[in-house]
Order: structure tokens, then C-alpha cells, then sequence
DNA sequence: ATATCGAATGTTATAGCATAACACGTCAAG
DNA sequence: CTTGACGTGTTATGCTATAACATTCGATAT
């Protein structure tokens, strides 16, 4: 689904159940990879899922915290970049914040779509944006190794609802 | 140029003649808006072209204070905060950081790539790339209106030094 | 000329994001 | 049963960014 739009994204759907399927989908891939998806690990994934939007590192933290997890810094940040070498999170840069990767396993240079009114995070099709980003790069002798795409916009809803 | 890839970019060239370009231009269009191309904003200006590379706040801030401007945090991020307004300095979300803009005056919703051996900034054709991101949003129904695109990898300098 | 207003700058203080470095516990391999 | 790798917790600190207020400067209208 990496290359394709997800239906889901921005429609009404039964949040319980994707998260549900990524959780299920994330353990598969730590058993698999023998990463540990450890209490702490799990339950920041967990956050994050429930959240269903970007979320600052200490805003984790508080939730952890309240868990009964570790309240400093360190507790919240090694979470999540464990999450994030394993693919099953995604860093925001324009935000300075995180989100669940809404479908893990499949590898993907992520293009965020984030609605400028109601903050929800988007992952669409990226194929396409990598490979122009690729060919612009080639043209200069550039090899892009990594990138950061994000789109801030208007989701469906919000512009709707601006309308 | 801002479709057409910067032969210029990565290759060797006279440094102080497109620094000096640039300024120029720059000082055209401010008289042009109206803008107030002030004494700490020309040379903030200035050492982002100086530099030649993405610079972060505080060290736009030290060699400001340097040359007897104020040193506190907002004299360097109000006068990076007019500059990108006005298209002059771009923002590298990823780096947290600040870049000249190598071509003001063009419209252009950059690409950067940025070298992670060197840390050079190049501006890449934007145009390609853009097309795609607003393709891949528009099947979801969301409306792009800015974007956040940057590569990491090696410049061709990098690439052959690291060979 | 000078009063007035707005924009730019300077300064103090604080908020938000991120990591270095060390201590402790656990568990598996030798 | 010791050793070493890994995960977690904690302290401390550094980097990035902005809010709020004081001061200065220059353009404009009177």
C-alpha cells in the first residue's frame, strides 16, 4: 500500500480495528526480525496509535508516565527511536513529532499529507514523489539516500467544513 | 531556474560572484515590495551566502553579535523569520537550520538536497516533484498548500572522495 | 518644527525539543 | 557463576524557539 492511496486515511473508519491490525502486524515483524518489542516499546506504539495523530515526544512521555513508565526525557525519546529504525513509527520534521506508520512491513519514503486545521497526519502514494525527487537529484549527481516529504494542506473534512 | 536544475549547485564556481548576485537581486525586489532590507537583515543575509551551507539560528546569532548586533535569540530569528517571508533564506526543517536562497525572486516550492558528509545545501527542480506530491494528495482529497521536501544523501563530491 | 504612529531592534525571561553520561537490573552465553 | 549485552531509569545539560516588554528610529501629518 506504500505506492497506493489509502482509502482509510482520511475516511470514517473503525479506528479500534486498524490499530488493531498494525499492533498485530508490528508483533509479527519484532518476532520475525528478533527486535524486541518490549512494555514500554509496545505501550509507546499503543499511544501513538490511539493518539491517530502526531504526537511531541513529552506528550508520549506524560502518557507513559502515567502508565507507570519512566517520566524523564530519555524514556519517551529511546521508545520511539527504536519505533522509528523498525519502520512502525514515523518522525515528523515540520512537526518535531511522531506518528505510527500506518502500515508497517512495507517498505516506503513516506509522503505526509498533515491538515493545517485539524492536525491529522496522512501517509499517501510515494512512489511517484520519490522517483521525481530521485530523477531531480540524478540530474545534479545527487544520490538520495533518505528524504522527507511533507504536505501541509487541507484534509477533505476540513476544507468542507472551511467551505 | 527554479524547474531547471542549478548546473552550479554541486560544481566549482567563483563563490563571492554569486553571493554577490544574489544580494543584489535580493536589494532589487526589497525596493520592489517595499520590504526593509535593514542593516541586520543584509547581513544575516550575507552570512547564510558566506557560509554557503545551512547555518542554524545561534550561529547566524554568534556572528551577528560579532559584528555589534544584539545577541539575543530573537535579533537572529526575527531577521531569518523576515528573510524566508520574503523568499530570500529557505528553512531545512530536517536540520533545524537556515539556507541563502540561491535564486530569489523565481517562484518555487524548494527541493533540497543535503549532503550528509559536507552538510552542503543544493536546491534541486522543484517542479517535477511537486506535481507528483499534488497528484498523490489530490486522490485523497487533500489540498496542498506547502510543502516540506528534502533529500539526504551524497553529493558527487562525497560520492567520489568516499570511492 | 514637532507631535504622533508604526516598524524595527534590543533585552529579559521562559518554553519546548533532544541527548550525553552514568547507575542498575535482567537475561543468555560461555 | 561470571561476564557482557541490552534495556531501563535518572540526573544533568544543551540546543531550538518564542512571549512580552522597553527603547529607538523614521515617516507622516499637522
Amino acid at each position: 500500500m506504500s505506492s497506493a492511496p489509502d482509502a482509510r486515511a482520511f475516511a470514517h473508519h473503525d479506528h479500534a480495528d486498524c490499530s488493531g491490525d498494525v499492533m498485530a502486524r508490528a508483533e509479527a515483524l519484532s518476532r520475525q526480525s528478533g527486535a524486541r518489542l518490549t512494555p514500554v516499546r509496545r505501550r509507546t506504539l499503543e499511544i501513538l496509535l490511539e493518539a491517530h495523530r502526531a504526537l511531541g515526544a513529552y506528550d508520549v512521555l506524560e502518557r507513559l508516565a502515567a502508565d507507570g513508565f519512566g517520566n524523564q526525557p530519555p524514556v519517551a525519546y529511546r521508545a520511539l527511536d527504536f519505533l522509528v529504525e523498525q519502520g512502525l513509527v514515523h518522525r515528523i520534521a515540520r512537526l518535531n513529532a511522531f506518528a505510527a506508520c500506518m502500515h508497517p512491513g512495507e517498505a516506503h519514503s513516506p509522503v505526509f499529507l498533515i491538515c493545517r486545521e485539524c492536525n491529522i497526519v496522512a501517509e499517501a502514494a510515494a512512489a511517484p514523489v520519490r522517483s521525481a525527487l530521485d530523477a531531480a537529484a540524478g540530474e545534479l549527481g545527487f544520490v538520495v539516500e533518505g528524504s522527507t516529504i511533507e504536505a501541509l494542506g487541507l484534509c477533505p473534512a476540513c476544507r468542507a467544513a472551511a467551505a
